[in-house]
RNA sequence: GGCCCCGUAGCUCAGGGGAUAGAGCGGCCGCCUCCUAAGCGGCAGGUCGAUGGUUCGAAUCCAUCCGGGGUCACCA
């Protein structure tokens, strides 16, 4: 385990340290066996506050390994925790927690940490610098963005950011679905445009993109080859016209994105797949470990398609990988499926020396998920674990009732609406307000108000609250930088409330581990709103306990303590949103 | 029919094997001569879909059901 200078930032993971090193030197002295599982032990935050702050599971896991009455286990370690300076009590409870009580000293220190810190408190090596790829939204270059792929790149975004901060060695990937029969149907419609820019009666057929967005194109292939594509066949145009148009919407997805404020490392093609020989690589280093065969498939089970007829295709045994049938990856006609280059694609990336993947896509995609999964495992020797998050529905609403709308494309609800209306930050934070795999709920109406049925504004309106106090303070002359204030007497600091405010502080860590464990990144935004719920607390309680008012009239030593839980708590809301891609707020206006 | 996801308070949802299951909204009752009441406090409200199993301990893990959604070979 490396050790660095953010690792004692988790005191839970500290004080576990602490009750695993007891435990040795009990295994030392002869009173428990040598060799024991550690693994489930665990140091939390007790669910009841009068349990203490933080408790231990040690003795009731090692209870039965051990050979000792968990209770008899625990009065032992109780006894030597107790005499570690920073454990004020250590009482067994239940059926033989221990809950230690910490000294004030270390949630005042907790406050110290979090000011010196900065952006930074939180910030882990637990990734230990392994590096992961985060792909997302690969949207097709087939036209703007729309809503469903919003909340895909706010995740991939906010995790890829929360995976960094958490020590992993990041890179956010968009793969360009370049190489199929859809960028042929937007050189056709492209081509309709480009004709109706001369003049001409565009005909869109049914199947070809009737969006308007394509107008800009077909003028865009006028003022490019003049009329020399007019009364051209297919073959003639087709390819110039498709790498054309879907450059050409490869810029209006990057401006998609760069409204959304997510940014891209890496920008993969499908099409460059082709003619490489990288799939025939992939599929070769498939066929070396014998799971490429020509076969032919049962029908699905129950329901079978009514066209179903027996064909005999290439195919990659992902069964020997947990899937639940093999897959082609060559059509009757000789061309890969969809599935081949993107097993190339994958496997490109497990050989740019990834620790990891992630890839982010739509619900719709679920029965991809063990296919792709069996690919990676194959091509890595499972050395190279793939998580996929799947992400399901956004559902819009305006005025009570489901929103469907779009000034560009009439059937869909594009980026640039929902960005347009709600605002990229607001829009960012709403997205994260559920767990990827449910169904969300966004109300233009709600993210938009101004009180605390809009999360965004709550933990907005804690954050303008801390810069007041912090303008305030300033003006009454008490220094407001944090140098300044972790110098403050933090001793000051006593009240149950305040000390409740920086056990909610030093759970940041803990959290941001936790988060980055489970590939979580709305754990942040849930966490944030618990931490403003609490900074409004506090607030409010100045207005009947006047000793807990942040600014003490003619008592600066005191004022700079109660300021400096603020800013820190400040700290906190800022290395919190800038994970979610959000800007804390200075003031309401 | 196979596979995947979901099922927790009236509603919308949190809850990495822990103790008496939480929050917001809605309902009821309170708090502004006082740092921003755009806020805060309190009360009421639950067989965590069901049944078995694993475990000292299950909303959480496993199995089987029941509801709801998604998906199912030559689309991507």
């Amino acid at each position: 385990m490396r050790q660095t200078g953010f690792d004692h930032m988790n005191l839970f993971a500290e004080f576990r340290s602490l009750v695993l090193a007891e435990l040795a030197a009990m295994a030392e002295a002869g009173l428990i066996p040598a060799g024991l599982d550690m693994a489930n032990v665990a140091m939390e935050p007790p669910r009841d506050a009068g349990h203490g702050d933080m408790a231990t599971n040690a003795a009731m896991v090692l209870a039965k390994p051990a050979g000792q009455p968990p209770r008899a286990l625990a009065e032992r370690l109780a006894a030597r925790l107790a005499k570690d300076p920073r454990i004020a009590a250590v009482e067994v409870a239940g059926p033989g927690f221990l809950n230690l009580r910490l000294a004030a000293s270390v949630w005042q220190g907790v406050v110290r940490t979090a000011l010196l810190a900065g952006r930074d408190y939180g910030r882990s090596n637990l990734g230990a610098g392994r590096k992961v790829n985060v792909e997302f939204v690969s949207a097709n270059p087939t036209g703007p963005m729309h809503v469903g792929h919003v909340r895909g790149a706010v995740v991939g975004d906010a995790l890829a950011a929360l995976l960094a901060f958490a020590g992993w060695d990041v890179t956010r990937e968009y793969y360009i679905n370049d190489g199929g029969a859809q960028v042929n149907v937007l050189a056709r419609s492209a081509y309709e445009r480009y004709r109706e820019a001369h003049g001409l009666e565009p005909e869109i057929r049914e199947g070809l993109y009737p969006g308007d967005y394509l107008i800009p194109v077909g003028e865009a292939l006028k003022a490019r080859y003049g009329t020399s594509l007019l009364n051209q066949p297919e073959a003639v145009w087709l390819a110039d016209v498709r790498d054309f148009a879907t450059d050409m919407m490869m810029e209006m997805i990057r401006a998609d994105l760069a409204a959304l404020n997510v940014r891209m490392d890496v920008y993969s093609s499908e099409k460059a797949l082709y003619g490489t020989g990288k799939i025939e690589a992939a599929l070769e280093a498939l066929r070396a470990k014998g799971l490429i065969y020509e076969g032919i498939l049962e029908p699905p089970k129950g329901k079978t398609p009514e066209d179903w007829e027996p064909r005999e295709q290439t195919l990659f045994r992902s069964t020997a990988y947990g899937d639940d049938v093999d897959r082609p990856v060559k059509k009757s006609d000789g061309s890969w499926t969809y599935f081949a280059p993107d097993i190339a694609y994958h496997y490109d990336k497990v050989c740019r020396g990834f620790d990891e993947l992630i890839d982010i896509f739509g619900a719709d995609h679920g029965g991809y998920v063990k296919r792709m999964k069996a690919a990676v495992a194959a091509l890595s020797d499972e050395r190279v674990p793939l998580d996929i998050k799947l992400i399901q529905l956004v559902k819009l609403w305006k005025n009570g009732a489901p929103f469907k709308m779009s000034k560009r494309a009439g059937t869909f609800v594009t980026l640039r609406d929902v960005v347009d209306q709600a605002g990229a930050e607001v829009t960012r934070f709403m997205m994260l307000t559920r767990k990827n795999d449910v169904a969300l709920d966004f109300d233009f109406d709600k993210v938009l108000e101004q009180s605390k049925d809009n999360p965004v504004f709550y933990v907005q309106y804690a954050s303008a609250r801390i810069h007041s106090i912090l303008r305030k303070a300033a003006e009454i002359g008490i220094a407001v930088d944090d140098v300044a204030l972790a110098a403050a007497d933090l001793t000051l600091l006593t009240h149950q409330a305040e000390i409740d405010m920086a056990r909610k502080i030093a759970e940041w860590p803990r959290l941001v581990e936790i988060a980055a464990k489970g590939n979580e990144p709305h754990r942040v935004a849930f966490y944030l709103y618990e931490l403003a719920s609490d900074f409004h607390g506090l607030w409010n309680r100045g207005s009947d306990d006047t000793s807990l008012r942040f600014i003490q009239e003619g008592n600066p030593a005191v004022s700079s303590s109660k300021i400096a839980l603020v800013r820190a708590t400040g700290v906190v809301i800022s290395a919190g949103l800038a994970i979610l891609g959000v800007t804390p707020a200075v003031e309401m206006r």
